[in-house]
DNA sequence: TAAGTCACG
DNA sequence: GACGTACGTGACTTAT
């Protein structure tokens, strides 16, 4: 027998959503300039509540809880409450009305009341609910319902897909729901402006109350704490901590209010959702609505709404004439959505499977190509021959006209995959738009760029999930064994999906002024990099084969030695055993951290061990390194070399990064050791073909210099154009010492504090870094900005521009999305602010190096040289050359790169080049 | 899948 | 004596 499942209440915090929809999505409007992006938002979470949850969670009963105005009775208590709120957005104050629309028009009750809080309304409803044996979930993120918590009552963070009960109540504050009043009274909220007790926080308060239990008891004995500070501040304030408790004490009887029954779930009514949707212009979530609908109801209207995908019936192209009439199409339309599908990842080692288009939206084909009967599946009831499809020739026959047709726009999703699969069979696709890049030029920072992701975000709809067509885990099988009907689903679904978006990003470029980033910055990396991937690198097998061996030789030793040392036998690679061994066996000195409670065996700690003179720790360190260069370097790398070409080809990322950093992947060539001995040995097993050299050229300083360009520090540019060491210059001005003769010492503490102004400089991390206590870093931190005034300026106007704008730009005009510079968070602001600082650096550093990227193939051919690209580690590009070309080869690598900046942007510093020779990568150094 | 660690610029 | 810290990545290992 099944029980009966309890009534399930959600209640929403209506303001939480709000505010979350309006940050979460870009500002748009209606065609008529009404801002809406907060409207859309809530309308696509409310949505989403309803549609997604599953049976188990799905609500029984569901309302809206709204904020009825700014005085509530907590302003009597303490006028100050909430005084310090900055008033809503501009373009956010129209869509409150909208928003209530909203609620209506989905069928939901929407509450508030005049003189309460949501929360108060929120706390009355949870209460009476949980008596009358409901589950209820408030739907928020907002801490001060945390006091709300039960067994039956949780907090749900409906975008993180989170849910907060008892338990994580106890690891915010270290005590359960019943006592996060009294934490709260004491430790006070900056963001309601709730004062509590100045000098406490939540670690505080909560040890206070772990010994004295009440707040009432805390204060009466507060003359018996023992640290003075604390004392005074809490005899002193004590009535502060009683106002406070009044503020955050949610009141859960608030009167008049609806009855609970009014709240059950209704279904959508049509004929109200549909044109509240029509008037707000929101097409796809009409779609989603009424395809909704569908399921659940059958007598559903019929409304007329532009077609979503996801409920198209995709053509599956299988003869010749079918695929000359798309080929047609889209020669007519001059642009057309290209999707291809493989058997890998790896675009070295795919192949291709089938072909996607797209035409205009709902309008998409499949053209399966490779495609052979699933052998081994379960049951297979076909006579293990392939599906009937066109000759894969023929079929690329005809369509390499329309993929190079310059006439034609080839539209992709991560079009570098498609151009590397399709360059395999000879086709050079041009031109191209890539919707993944556009939507980085538009959103680094702030989103992924993912189709998935995109399609969820701009079209409000979630594509078939791969793991959907092929499974997931062992039973994983590859899309050439995919069934036919399932295959064109899922494939020309992602063309439409790609042709959609274009329309809906290409615009966003051109009204947000991200045109010139797209496309001098972003779409011609596709083809370079594409050439890069494919040309590869040389790594010698034996020489790999043979440092693996040695290296497993070695750590065999240090593994007995370690034993032995500790004891007993243990697997040295598990922190959490390392931990228990040097910390609770041996009883070493050491600190619990990073919240789990784990022993931190970091580098940094083993070595202070090491340095008092334990050996265990010392032995440690030597065996970490060396597993560290097997198993990610010489055992990984090996794998790595191409069968078929005998070389390793990396894949580059171009929108993984916020800052227009390329990544590297699959394997990552941007992090092969350099730093030590040991680790450049593998370095040299990355070898230039026969005949040929290494160029290795890198940018000097490029950050540094970027620095006293944007921040227009005179004495650093005057530096750089004197060509003085820099960081001997900065310990000259910062300690007073004189150039001519400085300790090395010396010099390194100044390369510390240079780096430090990059990353956006704090004392403690300052300290860190160079081992010395927090207040002499902060004494070298005011030297720094006496002696390079102008510094202080660039740092407070870039912070102040992005917390107005919410992103940086590099010299280019990139944005830099810093969504958690407003973060009410203090760490996580303060780690947006550091952000901040470096982006605008590192971004620029980052599209300079791009713009010399974009022209060295044009320039290498035009002075008739035969070198090529290889690989780039942000600052570095590394070239195989000829022997012979090496000298030529060097001018023309340096006038680009030294000249990337120009002519839109001149630098007022000169960027200068190193270049080196050799026979192996380390060599050119 | 998350956390810890460590390789790079 | 509030927070929790240098900026940006990817890969490997253990533990859940």
């Amino acid at each position: 027998m099944a029980e009966k499942k309890p009534e399930h209440l959600y209640l929403v915090d209506g303001s939480g959503f709000i505010f979350r929809a309006y940050h979460a999505l870009p500002p748009l409007t209606r065609h008529d300039g009404l801002p809406v992006n907060a409207v859309m938002g809530f309308c696509n979470m409310l949505f989403k509540l309803l549609r997604d949850l599953d049976d188990n969670e799905r609500p029984t009963h569901l309302a809206v809880i709204f904020d009825a105005g700014r005085k509530t009775f907590r302003n009597e208590i303490y006028p100050d409450y909430k005084a310090h709120r900055p008033p809503a957005p501009e373009d956010l104050v129209p869509q409150f009305p909208l928003i209530r629309d909203a609620v209506k028009a989905f069928n939901v009750e929407a509450i508030e009341s005049d003189g309460y809080e949501a929360d108060d309304i929120i706390a009355t409803y949870a209460t009476e609910a949980e008596k009358k044996g409901f589950e209820v979930s408030i739907v928020s993120s907002d801490k001060d319902l945390m006091q709300l918590i039960t067994d039956n009552i949780t907090l749900y963070d409906s975008m993180k897909n989170k849910e907060i009960g008892v338990e994580q109540v106890i690891e915010k504050f270290g005590h359960g729901p019943d006592k996060v009043i009294e934490i709260q009274a004491l430790a006070g909220d900056s963001a309601d402006n709730v004062p509590g007790v100045p000098g406490i926080g939540v670690k505080t308060a909560a040890q206070l109350l772990d010994e004295y239990g009440t707040l009432d008891e805390l204060l009466e004995r507060a003359g018996e704490i023992k640290q003075p500070k604390r004392r005074e501040k809490l005899l002193e304030n004590a009535d502060l901590a009683r106002i406070s408790r009044d503020l955050v004490t949610l009141k859960r009887d608030v009167p008049d209010l609806p009855d609970l029954d009014s709240f059950k779930v209704r279904d959508i009514d049509p004929d109200t959702a549909l044109p509240f949707l029509e008037e707000m212009e929101f097409r796809s979530l009409q779609t989603k609505i009424l395809s909704f609908m569908g399921n659940s109801d059958p007598t559903a209207s019929t409304q007329p709404a532009e077609p979503g995908p996801g409920d198209e019936s995709y053509e599956c192209v299988t003869d010749i004439k079918a695929l000359k009439k798309w080929i047609t199409m889209a020669e007519r339309s001059r642009q057309v959505a290209v999707d291809t599908e493989t058997t890998s990842l790896d675009a070295m080692r795919a192949k291709l499977v089938g072909v996607s288009l797209s035409v205009e939206s709902g309008k998409a084909c499949y053209i399966p190509l490779g495609h052979v009967s699933d052998t081994d599946g379960e049951l297979d009831l076909g006579d293990g021959t392939a599906p009937e499809q066109i000759d894969l020739k023929e079929a690329l026959d005809l369509l390499k006209p329309l993929l190079e047709n310059p006439a034609v726009l080839k539209i992709g999703q991560n079009i570098k995959y498609d151009y590397l699969i399709l360059a395999k069979h000879d086709i050079h696709i041009h031109p191209l738009d890539d919707t993944m890049l556009m939507s980085y030029a538009l959103d680094a920072g702030r989103n992924g760029h993912g189709m998935d992701e995109l399609s969820e975000l701009h079209l409000g709809y979630k594509p078939i999930p791969f793991k959907e067509v092929c499974g997931t885990g062992k039973k994983q099988i590859t899309f050439d064994k995919v069934p036919l009907d399932k295959a064109t689903d899922y494939a020309a679904e992602d063309a439409d999906i790609t042709g959609r978006l274009q329309r809906i990003l290409k615009p966003r470029l051109v009204q947000e002024h991200m045109v010139t980033v797209y496309e001098t910055l972003e779409r011609p990396m596709v083809p370079v990099l594409a050439n890069m991937e494919k040309e590869g690198i040389l790594a010698d097998r034996q020489v790999l084969n043979r440092l693996s061996n040695d290296f497993a030789e070695r750590l065999a030793v240090l593994e007995k030695d370690i034993h032995k040392l500790a004891g007993k036998e243990f697997n040295i690679a598990s922190p959490k055993q390392l931990g228990e061994i040097l910390f609770d066996e041996m009883g070493l000195e050491g600190g619990k951290k990073s919240k789990t409670g784990a022993w931190g065996t970091g580098a940094d700690v083993l070595e202070k061990l090491a340095m008092d003179g334990h050996e265990l720790p010392e032995r440690v360190l030597d065996w970490r390194q060396l597993a560290k260069l097997k198993s990610t370097y010489t055992d990984a790398l090996q794998e790595q070399i191409d069968p078929v070409t005998g070389r390793i080809h990396t894949s580059y990322s171009l929108a993984a990064t916020t800052t227009g950093r390329l990544s590297s992947n699959d394997p990552n060539l941007q992090n092969i050791p350099i730093r030590t001995e040991e680790g450049r040995k593998i370095r040299q097993a990355f070898v230039p073909k026969e005949g040929h050299k290494f160029l290795a050229a890198d940018y000097s300083q490029i950050e540094l210099r970027l620095l006293a360009h944007v921040a227009e520090m005179d004495s650093l540019k005057q530096a750089f154009n004197d060509g003085i060491d820099i960081h001997a210059l900065t310990a000259s001005e910062v300690f007073g010492v004189p150039i001519e003769g400085m300790d090395p010492i010396v010099r390194r503490r100044a390369k510390a504090i240079n780096f430090g102004i990059i990353y956006g400089i704090s004392a403690f991390g300052l300290a860190r870094q160079l081992g010395i206590s927090k207040g002499e870093a902060k004494d070298y931190i005011d030297a720094y900005f006496v002696k390079f005034p102008g510094i202080r300026h660039y740092m407070e106007e870039t912070k102040e521009f992005c917390r107005k704008h919410g992103y940086v730009q590099t010299v280019f005009g990139r944005k830099c999305h810093i969504s958690s510079i407003n973060d009410k968070n203090g760490a996580r602001r303060a780690f947006g602010e550091r952000a901040a600082i470096n982006a605008p650096l590192q971004g620029s550093a980052a599209d300079i190096i791009r713009r010399a990227m974009i022209r060295m193939p044009g320039a290498l051919e035009e002075a008739g040289l035969q070198a090529k690209m290889l690989l780039q580690v942000h600052d570095e590009l590394v070239f195989e050359v000829p022997e012979g070309e090496v000298e030529k080869t060097i001018p023309v690598v340096r006038k680009i790169m030294e000249g990337a900046a120009l002519p839109a942007v001149e630098i007022s510093v000169p960027l200068i080049v190193d270049c080196g020779v050799g026979d192996n990568w380390d060599q050119a150094h």
